[in-house]
DNA sequence: GTGAAAGCGCTAACAC
DNA sequence: GTGTTAGCGCTTTCAC
């Protein structure tokens, strides 16, 4: 029962200005690097906040600005996947380079179940955070109406249908999905299938749609197979389920890089070789991608500038530089390698 | 320049009181659930929160309270390798499993530059959160450091070796280490090496430490490839060069799966079969470890439910009703499958 | 350049 | 059961 923190108790703004020989005011404005102070008040102060150990609550503090200094990243994902999604990743990474250089705490928020939805939600309402930057929302989503309902400064990667006016960044799958199949077709593939995944979502859903539009009337809904996860698991499957329907099949476009790699070793048992029997493409540029033997032709995701470029909106609207709808689409970029 | 934002003020407490014609006090408590309330004064205050669009202020709540209901997972890496590490997202996921049931919301931080570790210990003493679980930190990390001196509750998931008197939980790399490499030996393996990585941490070195152990006098040294990383690039030019070495070789144990699948394309390249020519065993047993040809062998980490403890364990401190020092080495389980 | 004082929005202790 | 009130620790006018 010794417990040290409970012995003394957390040093104020008032205990250093007592030790300082200053007013609380004056104290506030050498924390804030305000000017109109003294050198000597200064060092005075420095000196006592070092010698009554203070530290700053920053509860106290948002209450009064009204300002957090952090920003949310809220991943919706059922958590076993963010693992293998390679893009989240690179937006994290984009995001948390921008928001560092303007000094606000990125926190990321997974929400995984009902009770995670309530909370996060709560979470956001509270005011920890001035702003969110939100993945891969689906249609519907409780965290996407109360960031509507709050005003919350926010950005969307990926484009949900119900956050209309809100600020968002994408990437254009239905275009890249229609560009790489196009290419499929001009290297003289007749019977192309896809490995569909995520078809809950506009990015699973829109690249079908290119798929479908690349391939016009040669287009075979029965050479589509269907899974909900971008997997390695999905690609063996899916695979598995196309050769058997159309073993004549000599052209396939993976939703995901993951699986395709997972439909290139099913391709490569079945004694078929890539690309000569059959052309592969998938879709990320992620590490599965130079994994395959051969390396495998792909659209590559600009995620880290989605995640800057995200960052960048919110910062925006939180200063108020910046209107809170405004959307954008980034070019995506077909990378040819060895698989078709 | 039409900010809705700015011109509807926040309604308070104060605001919900005035409309249901009530005091603060009974309105807080209402929000609060708490007992000695009359059923209508309930509805009452539900009734006007909805109708003044009411939202309770974190900031000014955990002033008073001094709780912010919130737990930091912070994730000491380079950003790119989170990706790799397949154990991160299972403690993640276990953290917030535990924390959810918990009613608290877990925020992950990841800490990647001198500027992060400076703004992260700023944000943990400012009181956003009330504990923190600490991942694959090093020895003398600011953050670290912090934690102590402020005296957060707060639980480490591997054992840097400064945090000597803090809670923390590992699993004991060198023990697996050292059995899995006995079993290679048990096999008939007589030239065994090591593809060592992340030498900078505790597991890595632990690792190297374990084999070590189990080859006993017959350890050489040069049998031994370093690299940083725990990745599959790490594995390819790791397995080269020990191959160029010791042409002989007929045994491997990489320091992680997606190290010893990077080995396995070699191998396999270099015409030698696996493991008729050469045992592969690895560690983590990732995703990376089925996808191999054949299977991995491996060392299944406890991932999960490490995060599931460290959560509890920060949850106890929290409540008061866990001291601060507690440490748990979990077992580990070698999983034996085709590869050696 | 510095001090005094008025809140920020909430909870909790105490009256009634 | 409910109202009243005293802060929680900080920033920010406004005097001086």
């Amino acid at each position: 029962m010794t417990d040290v923190r409970a012995a003394r108790p957390r040093a104020t703004i008032q205990d250093v200005a007592d030790e300082a020989g200053l007013s609380r005011g004056t104290v506030s404005r050498v924390l804030n690097d305000e000017p109109y102070v003294s050198a000597e008040a200064r060092d005075a102060v420095r000196e006592a906040v070092r010698r009554v150990g203070y530290v700053r609550s920053a509860a106290a503090r948002s209450l009064v600005t009204r300002r957090s200094g952090a920003v949310a990243l809220i991943v919706h994902e059922p958590s076993v996947q963010v693992l293998d999604d390679p893009n989240i990743g690179n937006i994290l990474i984009g995001t948390n380079a921008v928001l560092s250089e303007a000094d606000q705490q990125l926190v990321t928020i997974m929400v995984d179940s009902a009770r995670d939805n309530e909370r996060v939600v709560e979470y956001l309402r509270g005011g920890f955070v001035d702003g969110a930057i939100v993945l891969s929302a689906r249609d519907g989503d409780p965290v996407t109406r109360a960031i509507a309902e709050i005003g919350l400064p926010a950005c969307f990667v990926g484009h949900p249908s119900d956050a209309a006016n809100a600020s968002y960044i994408a990437i254009d799958n239905r275009a890249a999905a229609e560009e790489i199949t196009r290419r499929l077709v001009a290297t003289g593939r007749r019977r192309i299938g896809m490995l569909a995944s995520g078809l809950d979502r506009d990015s699973g859903q829109d690249r079908l749609e290119g798929f479908t539009a690349a391939l016009g009337d040669r287009f075979d809904p029965a050479l589509v197979a269907r899974d909900p996860l971008f997997s390695y698991t999905a690609g063996v499957e899916g695979m598995r389920e196309l050769l058997e329907k159309a073993p004549d099949l000599d052209g396939v476009f993976a939703a995901s890089d993951a699986v395709a790699a997972g439909a290139m070793d099913v391709l490569q048992r079945s004694g078929r070789s890539v690309p000569g029997d059959i052309g592969v493409v998938g879709f990320d540029d992620s590490a599965w991608a130079l994994r395959c033997d051969p390396p495998l032709s792909t659209v590559r995701q600009p995620a880290r500038t989605l995640g800057e470029h995200a960052a960048q909106q919110v910062l925006g609207q939180i200063a108020g530089t910046v209107t809170g709808s405004h959307g954008l689409v980034l070019p995506t970029e077909v990378v040819w390698r060895g698989s078709a």
